[in-house]
RNA sequence: GCCGAAGUGGUGGAAUUGGUAGACACGCUGGACUCAAAAUCCAGUGCUAGCAAUAGUGUGCGGGUUCGAGUCCCGCCUUCGGUACCA
């Protein structure tokens, strides 16, 4: 009988369906666990091979903690508003409910395929508004907070309000972007709008002046990755940042909680250390510059304080508010010239050009708070207005960046520093004496540090100073698909949040997506829809795709709850996520989001933990190979360049980048060649399709040793898109294969954390191992399982294998329980082995990695119930009991002969044994031998002078 | 630029704390079975030299520590992810 998987998996899938086998229930008195995946954004192009990997591992992961015994909580949804959608209602006119519910269809479909066992009942989908009515809730909870630094802690407003009352502003200490004081008095004679503008500084949720990519000739705001090189990416018009009232969140009130409470988390060192940098502490020191012919002080932040005496010049951020005021007349053109040019620079490029060092002087001074002496102060992009204070005192002798702008512009430079007694010192490492320094000079720099902390306080010049790189993200999106804000305005335009019993509110029905006028959410042509409440306009922008996602894996607790976004019951059962795997491209993102979200919901006491996700994995992801030719050249010395699929529009093309030949795989020879004849096969069989000309006459061909004309293909590893025709449906590989090879082949191509080019070369492997696998139950005749004792040897592979696959579990390492499962089938196999006693266990074990073929076999063997509802085998160290070990002899480390010994002999025992061992003797005859290493169980090593 | 990760045969990868480099597979070569093919089975397979025994060499590059380094340290190179409006 041979293993059909075509027969044995539509079977167990109704099946499970029909018995609610993954259904899991809130009420139980087992221990939880949570294994959460990364939601995916329903996209066009349907799943790939490479989303499923990290479900299969956390899919094997539920599966056997279950078997361990545990209620485990395993659920999938769907991150479904975003840009792709709306992009594609804009160009179709179909709206982004309708093509991504069809596009949500296709997920499920494909993910049902292969064999999850997801509890779908508590499926969530972020666009859904029974869902979005939460996280408009939760919003609304963040408009109504503000953070208590002394408890650290969010409060209600209503309590800062009453502070204000009695005491104004003053004897806080909160988390707020405001920098004056007022009294109680003032505050009562403060108008509405005014005193809603002073609350905004102190709100969770808030709105400020943030920058957008601006696209005059669209007439929109543009996403960052739709701008390429400062214009847009469809049709290449300009882009310039512009400033616009922009909703956003105060996640920096929860920057040293965010920071700390890393230490509690089993994350990667490395994951970890990417939040921390982003998070980016550090002490240091504000300090305030006189500016010559204004009351203003120009604030600054610094780490180095010791370092004031090198300062030869001051540079603010393009977009400081104190540009446009202290510009002088003489200087206004060269600035306005500048901030035009800035305009069109995005963040990375402004950080990442570092070779061409721009800036302009502001023609203003301001003095040095201890010389006097009068500083030029320039403006320059290479400080960005959103980190510290948007300006900096630079410090060219100790600076690098300070350095490469006084070179390009002639400033002057101090050397503060003399750091002659550590020559490889790191260039910004704390070491060295102060020289040219006044009262510093001869200090080391933390000592020098130190003190400019006192005397800048003494002098009260400044203070010091914690700063985070952490910033407020804008929270606003000027799109129609996402989460209306629960916000309207009145005519003052005071912000006002709408009562919880108007939640959700519910995005209006449209048919043009196309952005309304200034760059406006579709949303404000909708006038029915802005001023369905008297007297009031609501918000037009909507949230960003992160929104959604910063809380959906506490809804998956109780999904269906009307009242609140999970009961008290289901959150004080379930608590937080035990394991989370997903792509470290939300290393920082989703994940300092969620984490924010979590602790703010702890604060007010609605969640019983203060992080979210315990435990996490990384998957790597899944690439594809692209397939290249550099300038293929025509004969008549054109050169065609370009995107196979653009070469009907001559014009499209651009110069320096290659062709790609989509499937040309099968074609190249082992030296990445294509020859004539094979091209002209590829041409006519696939290339038609993506690549035009194929009057390969007239191509510049290279003859070969043996006279064939040929060109070379670059091979690339690349990520898997739509638009590059390189996207690998695992619905083909389940159709041939079935799903319990793609899983277990998915698992074998390597760890779970890289990322690795998908090739199916290797995937006949893991079928023969599913093969040979079924056929351990048969024999010629049929059914042939044993009820005979298992003998010491079998047993010995039964427990190796629990042990291995176990240790692997644990550890995530799933290719190399691929790898064991193997070796164990192989060593069955060998020794014709079909007894009950072995097999039924291996097959619970295998029952994670291959859940339809375990259950067939689970059944067949007369079982009643599910074989994932059996019980973990449990590990026996009686049976691995060896009597000898092989030692490798090495001489100065180098492997040379084995010897087999004893296992019971000592390390002292082999010390005397070994050298007299006759083998040994012919390998060191005639050598002195200074020592002898011996590791037992491991190896022997003998230390050989030559 | 900055932060993080990876680099091992023709290919995917394995290698507990520094202790036999290349497990397990794919591919390839040879053989068995077959009229033939598929499937299956057996043997070989890092590279170089050699009929062989064997010797040399070998984990991106250059140094170092050690009896011993894929693993630890220093300095580079390349590729990938993120860089705050893709998700």
């Amino acid at each position: 009988m041979l293993y059909h998987p075509e027969n044995i998996e539509p079977k167990w899938r109704a099946e499970w369906i029909k018995n609610q086998l993954y259904r899991v229930h809130n009420d139980t008195t087992l221990p939880k666990y949570y294994v959460l995946d990364m939601f995916p954004y329903p996209s066009g192009a349907g799943l790939h091979v490479g989303h499923p990997l990290g479900y299969i591992a956390s899919d094997i992961f539920a599966r056997y903690k279950r078997l361990k015994g545990f209620n485990v909580l395993h659920p999938m949804g769907y991150d479904a508003f975003g840009l792709p959608a709306e992009q594609y209602a804009i160009q179709t006119g179909v709206h982004p409910a309708v093509s991504t519910d069809k596009n949500i269809k296709r997920y499920r479909n494909q993910l049902d395929n292969l064999g999850f066992s997801f509890d779908w009942s508590r499926e969530v989908k972020t666009s859904d508004p029974s869902y979005y009515k939460w996280t408009q809730w939760i919003f609304l909870q963040l408009f109504d907070h503000y953070y208590d630094n002394s408890v650290q802690k969010a409060k209600p407003v209503s309590v800062l309000t009453e502070h204000f009352n009695q005491y104004g502003n003053q004897g806080l200490n909160v988390a707020t972007s405001i920098d004056y004081i007022f009294t109680a008095s003032e505050w009562y004679a403060f108008t509405d709008s005014r005193k809603d503008e002073i609350l905004m500084n102190y709100r969770l949720a808030y709105r400020k002046v943030g920058y957008v990519n601006w696209c005059e000739a669209l007439g929109t705001v543009l996403a960052n990755d739709e701008v390429k090189d400062g214009v847009s990416e469809r049709g290449g018009h300009p882009v310039e940042k512009k400033a616009m009232m922009q909703w956003a969140l105060r996640i920096t009130a929860y920057a040293e909680r965010l920071l700390n409470d890393l230490d509690t988390l089993e994350w990667t060192d490395a994951l970890k250390a990417m939040q921390r940098n982003w998070i980016g502490r550090s002490e240091g020191a504000t300090l305030f510059f006189d500016i010559d012919g204004f009351e203003k002080k120009l604030e600054i932040f610094t780490t180095r304080p010791d370092t004031i005496f090198g300062v030869t010049f001051m540079v603010l951020a393009p977009e400081h508010e104190f540009v446009k005021l202290i510009t002088t007349p003489e200087q206004k053109n060269a600035v306005s010239k500048y901030l035009d040019y800035v305009k069109s620079r995005s963040d990375i490029d402004r950080m990442s050009e570092s070779k061409e060092v721009t800036g302009v002087f502001s023609g203003a001074f301001v003095r040095h708070p201890f010389t006097n002496v009068k500083i030029p102060v320039w403006i320059g992009e290479y400080v960005l207005n959103d980190y510290g204070t948007g300006a900096i005192m630079a410090v060219p002798g100790d600076d690098e960046r300070d350095y490469a702008f006084a070179n390009q512009f002639d400033l002057d430079i101090i050397d503060i520093l003399d750091r002659s007694e550590f020559p490889d010192a790191a260039p910004h490492a704390k070491v060295g004496k102060m020289i040219h320094s006044d009262f510093l000079t001869g200090m080391e720099v933390n000592a020098a540090i130190q003190l400019m902390f006192e005397k800048i306080k003494t002098k009260k010049i400044g203070d010091k100073k914690v700063n985070y790189k952490l910033r407020d993200a804008n929270f606003s999106r000027q799109r129609y698909w996402g989460e209306p804000f629960p916000i309207a305005f009145d005519k003052q335009g005071i912000a006002h949040p709408l009562e919880y019993d108007k939640l959700p509110l519910e995005l209006p029905e449209l048919e043009n997506f196309q952005p309304a006028s200034g760059g406006k959410s579709p949303l404000a042509r909708v006038d029915t829809w802005t001023h369905q409440y008297d007297g009031l306009e609501l918000e037009t922008d909507t949230m960003p795709g992160f929104a959604g996602s910063s809380w959906y894996f506490l809804r998956y607790m109780d999904a269906d709850n009307d009242m609140a976004f999970a009961s008290d019951d289901a959150l004080k059962y379930w608590k937080d996520v035990d394991l989370y795997v997903g792509g470290t491209e939300h290393a920082v993102g989703h994940l300092m989001y969620s984490r924010f979200w979590h602790k703010f919901l702890f604060d007010l006491g609605f969640v019983p933990t203060t992080e979210p996700f315990r435990k996490l994995i990384n998957q790597g992801m899944i690439t594809a190979y692209g397939y290249y030719v550099e300038n293929l050249r025509f004969k008549n010395g054109d050169t065609l360049i370009g995107n196979a699929k653009d070469l009907s529009g001559v014009a499209e093309y651009q110069a320096g980048s290659p062709i790609r030949l989509p499937y040309i795989h099968n074609y190249i020879d082992i030296r990445g060649r294509i020859i004539r004849s094979k091209f002209i096969e590829y041409y006519e069989t696939i290339g038609k399709d993506f690549y035009v000309n194929g009057d390969i006459s007239r191509y510049y061909w290279i003859n070969d040793e043996n006279g064939d004309a040929y060109f070379t293909v670059n091979i690339i590893q690349e990520k898997m898109s739509k638009s590059k025709y390189n996207v690998q449906n695992p619905d083909d590989i389940v159709e041939r294969y079935g799903a319990d090879c793609f899983r277990m082949y998915e698992m074998f191509l390597g760890p779970i954390e890289q990322s690795k080019p998908w090739d199916t070369k290797g995937i006949d492997g893991v079928n023969r191992f599913l093969r040979k696998y079924w056929g351990l139950y048969f024999d010629e005749d049929g059914w042939a399982l044993s009820p005979e004792n298992p003998t010491a040897e079998e047993f010995k592979v039964l427990h190796t294998t629990i042990k291995k696959v176990t240790d692997d579990i644990e550890k995530f390492s799933f290719n190399t329980c691929v790898s064991a499962f193997m070796m164990c089938i192989n060593e069955l196999k060998r020794l014709n082995c079909n007894k009950r006693a072995i097999l039924e266990n291996v097959n619970i074990l295998l029952a994670p990695f291959a859940p339809f073929i375990t259950e067939e076999l689970h059944s067949l063997m007369g079982n009643e119930g599910s074989v994932h509802t059996a019980a973990y085998p449990i590990f026996d160290d009686q049976y691995m009991t060896t009597d000898t070990i092989e030692y490798p002899v090495c001489i100065n480390g180098k492997k040379r002969i084995l010897i087999s010994l004893d296992a019971a002999l000592s390390q002292k025992d082999i010390q005397e044994l070994v050298p007299n061992l006759d083998t040994v003797q012919n390998l060191i005859a005639g050598k002195q031998v200074q020592r002898i290493i011996v590791v037992p169980g491991k190896m022997v090593n003998f230390v050989i002078k030559e």
